[in-house]
DNA sequence: TCGTCTGGCACTTTTGAATGGC
DNA sequence: AGCCATTCAAAAGTGCCAGACG
C-alpha cells in the first residue's frame, strides 16, 4: 500500500503546500526554496477556524459570472505534436514539458485574485508500448502514483494580471520518481495523461474558493516516455524546443522563453507563442487538410465553473497568512499567531477546495476532453475528413493561415455553478455555467468560418454566450484514444459545431460512451488487439462501435462510477469518512445543490469514469468528494441518470447552490518572486475515460484503492512564509510526519 | 533477448554575479 | 554613489547514447 515508506516524500515538509512555494529567482540553479514550513499554525489553529463556514440555507443565486475562457496559445504547437502522438521524457529528477502549456485567460474579474493550478490526470487505465510506429495499449496501468498539482508561481493573481500576459506552467516538472521530494508531478511511464488547468477565484484573504474553471485542452494529452520512441516527435521537440537547437541540424532558433512562466501581453496574442510555432513549424510538413485547420491561438476551451467554495477563515487569520505567504496581500501581513493559523486554514481549505475541484475538473474538464475525444472520433459532425491525425501543419502562421481555420469550438460548460460555501456574511448563489471552448477543433475538422471562432485571447469575443459542443465523446482506448491524434471522422463546421450545450450534455450519452463494456471484452488478449493506436494509426472513422466491442481490457475494471464522489455503486457515497474534514465542511458548498440533473449532466458518468482511479477505489472516496455534500453525493450517486441522454439542459445542470464568496477587497499584486507549489490531491484525478459505465463497479484490476480521505497533519515546519504546501495523498494510516508537516492523508491505498 | 530505464555526454539557453563605463 | 550595459561562469534544459536492469 501506499505509505509513507512506499512515498517518502510525501512526509517530507517540502511537500506541502506551503512548501510548495519557492522562489525561483531566489533560489540558485532554479532549486526550489521551501520556506520553512507553517505547521505551527496548524497546531495553533484554533478549532473553530478550521470548522467551515456554515452553509447557507438557501442558495442565493448568484449572478453569471463573466465567462472565463482559457486559450491554448501554442495549441498550434501541441497539435503538432499530437498529430504524431505527443511524448514527454519524464526523468527522475524531473523534466519540464514540451511544449509547455501557454496560456490566455480572459473573462476574469480583474479586480479579483485567482489561482492557477495544473495537474496531470490519466486518460485511461492502460500502459502503452510503442509498435508499429503507434502507440498500443498493451496492458493495465499501474497503481496510480500520489496525485499532485502544479500551482503557478504567481498564484494567487489578479484577473487583471493573468490576462494581461500569457500564462505558462512550464516550470512544472514530470518525473517518475515516486520518492520525489522536489514537487515534481509524478507520471508513470508509458502511460497516457491529460494536462488539466484549473482557475480558481481567491476573491480576498478571507475567502477563497470562488468560482472554478477547469480547462481541458485534448491535444495536450501525451505518453509519458523515459526515451523518445518516436523520431518524429524527437524532430518536432528539436526543431521547437530551444533547449535542444544544438541537435538542430540547420541551427534554427527559436525564438522563444521557455523560462517565462507569464509572458507580458504587448500585443493582442502573443508573439512569442505565435513566433515559436511558427518557426518550429516551418520546417515541419503541411498539413494535409487546411480546411479542417483550426486556430489554436483563437480556439479556446471553456470551462465550466465549478461551485464556489467559501472559507470564511477571518480575516485576521487571513491577512496575516496571506502575508506570510509573500503573496503580496494589500491587507499587509501581520506577523502574529495568527498566521500560522492561517496557513493551516489556508491548507485546508486547499484540501477541501482540491476536493470540490475534484468535482469541477470532473465536471468541467471531462466533459471537454469527452467532447474533444469523442470529436475526433466520433464527431457527429459531418465533415470528415480527419486528415488531422498525422498531417503535420504545414503553415505555422496558422493564424494567418488564409486557409479557413476551424474556429474554436465553444463547449457548453458542464457545470458551472459556484456553491458558495455560505460564509457567515452574504452567500449569493452563484451558478455559473461557462461553455467550453475547445481550441482545437476535432483535428481533423472541416474549416469553419473564422468569424464563428470567437478569438479567446480577445476579451470581446462574444464566444461566452455560445455554448458550442462537440458532441464527440473520449474513449480512453482505443479508437477513444483518437481524441488525441485520431483523426476525426468529421471535421466540423463552425456553424455545426455550435452545439447548444444541451447537445453537448446529451452526447456523452452517446453510444460510446453509454455504451456498457461487456466483461468479455476485457481480456487481456483483447486488450492488445484493441490496442488503441496512439495518434496515427488510428483508423480514420473510428467505429464507436468496435470500439465498444474492444473495450480496452480494462475496461471492465473501468466500469466503476465515473465519478469518483459518485461510487455509489461502491456504496461509498454516503459512507466518505473525511477524517479531517469537519462535517459542516463536507457539506460546504453544496448543501443546495440541485438535484441531480445538473450533476449528472456536469458528470456523466460514463465520461468521467478513470479506470486507474475509479477501479481500484471502491470504497474509495475521492477526496474531491470531501467538500461535496451529501446532496450532491446522493444526486450524483442515485443518479443513474446521469446518462447524457437523461441529462437536462445543461443551464439545468449548473444548479449548484452558489456559494458566497466573500468579496475580498484586495490582493497585493502577484509576489514578485515565483512560487511553485505541487498538491496532491485526489479530488483533481477525475478519470478521463468516458466510456466506462459508470453505474457498474469495475472488476478490480488493481487492488483496489481505498478512498482518499483528506487529513492534516502537523508539520512541525511552520512556514507562514509560505502559504501553500505540497498537499500529498497519504495512506490514510499514514504516519504523521515526523515533522508535523501537514499533508493531504488519503486514505489507505494499496500499494502494489 | 527484449523492452525499459539510467546516467553521462555535448550542446544550448538562461540566469546571476562581476566588471566597467557613464 | 548610482545606474546601465557588457561579459563571464554556473546552472539548468535538451536529446543522444551506451550500459544496466528486469
Amino acid at each position: 500500500m501506499l505509505s509513507v515508506e512506499m512515498y517518502p516524500s510525501l512526509a517530507l515538509g517540502p511537500q506541502r503546500i506551503g512548501d510548495c512555494f519557492y522562489r525561483e529567482r531566489e533560489a540558485p540553479a532554479h532549486m526550489p526554496l521551501y520556506p520553512p514550513t507553517c505547521d505551527v499554525a496548524a497546531k495553533a489553529l484554533p478549532p473553530r477556524l478550521l470548522a467551515p463556514p456554515p452553509v447557507p440555507n438557501e442558495p442565493v443565486t448568484k449572478t453569471q459570472k463573466d465567462e472565463v475562457k482559457m486559450d491554448l496559445e501554442n495549441a498550434f504547437l501541441w497539435k503538432q505534436f499530437s498529430s504524431v502522438g505527443t511524448e514527454m521524457i519524464i526523468t527522475k529528477k524531473g523534466r519540464r514539458m514540451f511544449p509547455g502549456l501557454r496560456l490566455k485567460l480572459s473573462g476574469l474579474n480583474p479586480s479579483l485574485r485567482y489561482i492557477l493550478l495544473l495537474d496531470i490526470v490519466p486518460v485511461d487505465n492502460s500502459r502503452y508500448r510503442f509498435q508499429g510506429g503507434g502507440w498500443q495499449a498493451v496492458g493495465g496501468a499501474e497503481a496510480r502514483l500520489p496525485d499532485r498539482v502544479f500551482i503557478h508561481p504567481d498564484s494567487p493573481a489578479t484577473g487583471a494580471h493573468w490576462q494581461s500576459r500569457t500564462i505558462s506552467f512550464h516550470f512544472a516538472k514530470l518525473t517518475n520518481n515516486t520518492l520525489d521530494s522536489q514537487g515534481h508531478i509524478i507520471l508513470h511511464s508509458l502511460h497516457r495523461y491529460q494536462p488539466r488547468v484549473h482557475v480558481i477565484e481567491a476573491r480576498d484573504v478571507l475567502r477563497w474558493g470562488g468560482g472554478q474553471h477547469s480547462f481541458v485542452f485534448p491535444e495536450t494529452q501525451f505518453i509519458t516516455v523515459t526515451a523518445y520512441q518516436n523520431n518524429k516527435i524527437t524532430e518536432l521537440k528539436i526543431n521547437a524546443n530551444p533547449f535542444a537547437k544544438g541537435f538542430r541540424e540547420d541551427g534554427m532558433n527559436m525564438n522563444c522563453d521557455p523560462c517565462d512562466s507569464t509572458e507580458l501581453l504587448t500585443q493582442p496574442t502573443s508573439t512569442s507563442s505565435t513566433d515559436l510555432q511558427a518557426l518550429a513549424l516551418a520546417s515541419l510538413p503541411p498539413l494535409p487538410d487546411p480546411s479542417c485547420g483550426y486556430r489554436p491561438q483563437e480556439a479556446s476551451y471553456r470551462d465550466t465553473l465549478v461551485p464556489e467554495q467559501q472559507l470564511d477563515l477571518g480575516q485576521a487569520f487571513m491577512a496575516s497568512q496571506m502575508s506570510d505567504i509573500s503573496i503580496s496581500m494589500a491587507n499587509g501581513m501581520q506577523d502574529t499567531p495568527g498566521s500560522e493559523v492561517a496557513n493551516s486554514i489556508i491548507e485546508r481549505w486547499v484540501c477541501v477546495m482540491f476536493d470540490t475541484m475534484g468535482e469541477a475538473a470532473y465536471t468541467s474538464s471531462f466533459p471537454a476532453a469527452q467532447a474533444n475525444s469523442s470529436s475526433f472520433p466520433s464527431a457527429p459532425l459531418p465533415q470528415s475528413s480527419s486528415s488531422f491525425p498525422s498531417l503535420p501543419i504545414s503553415d505555422p502562421s496558422d493564424t494567418s493561415d488564409p486557409q479557413p481555420s476551424i474556429s474554436p469550438i465553444d463547449y457548453p460548460s458542464i457545470l458551472s455553478s459556484s456553491p458558495t460555501l455560505s460564509s457567515s456574511t452574504t452567500t449569493t448563489p452563484s451558478l455559473q455555467q461557462t461553455s467550453f471552448t475547445f481550441p482545437t477543433p476535432p483535428p481533423s475538422n472541416s474549416s469553419s468560418p473564422q468569424s464563428l471562432l470567437p478569438s479567446s485571447s480577445s476579451s470581446s469575443s462574444p464566444s461566452a454566450n455560445t455554448y458550442h459542443t462537440i458532441p464527440e465523446t473520449i474513449r480512453p482506448h482505443a479508437t477513444t484514444d483518437a481524441s488525441f491524434p485520431a483523426p476525426p471522422s468529421a471535421c466540423q463546421t463552425g456553424l455545426q459545431d455550435q452545439i447548444s450545450a444541451h447537445s453537448l450534455l446529451t452526447q456523452p450519452s452517446q453510444p460510446l460512451q453509454g455504451q456498457p463494456v461487456t466483461s468479455g471484452n476485457n481480456s487481456p488478449s483483447d486488450q492488445s488487439s484493441a490496442a488503441f493506436i496512439y495518434p496515427n494509426i488510428l483508423p480514420p472513422n473510428p467505429d464507436p462501435a468496435p470500439a465498444a466491442a474492444h473495450p480496452h481490457p480494462n475496461q471492465n475494471q473501468l466500469l466503476a462510477p465515473n465519478l469518483p464522489c459518485s461510487l455509489p455503486t461502491h456504496g461509498a457515497a454516503t459512507s466518505f469518512a473525511f477524517p479531517s474534514v469537519p462535517p459542516h465542511m463536507q457539506n460546504l458548498s453544496f448543501s443546495n445543490v440541485s438535484p441531480t440533473p445538473s450533476l449528472a449532466a456536469a458528470f456523466p458518468p460514463s465520461s468521467f469514469t478513470h479506470p486507474s482511479s475509479s477501479l481500484p477505489h471502491p470504497p474509495f472516496q475521492p477526496s474531491s468528494c470531501l467538500a461535496v455534500p451529501s446532496s450532491f453525493q446522493q444526486s450524483v450517486s442515485s443518479t443513474p441518470t446521469a446518462h447524457p441522454q437523461n441529462l437536462p439542459n445543461p443551464s439545468a445542470s449548473s444548479s449548484y447552490p452558489p456559494v458566497e464568496l466573500g468579496g475580498i477587497p484586495q490582493f497585493n499584486p502577484p509576489a514578485p518572486y515565483r512560487p511553485e507549489m505541487v498538491l496532491h490531491h485526489p479530488s483533481l484525478l477525475p478519470q478521463l475515460d468516458p466510456s466506462l459505465p459508470s453505474s457498474t463497479p469495475p472488476p478490480a484490476l488493481y487492488p483496489a484503492f481505498p478512498s482518499y480521505p483528506l487529513r492534516l497533519c502537523q508539520d512541525p515546519h511552520s512556514s507562514l512564509s509560505i502559504p501553500f504546501r505540497h498537499l500529498y495523498r497519504q495512506h490514510q494510516h499514514g504516519h504523521a510526519h515526523p515533522q508535523g508537516s501537514y499533508m493531504m492523508d488519503m486514505s489507505t491505498r494499496p500499494m502494489f
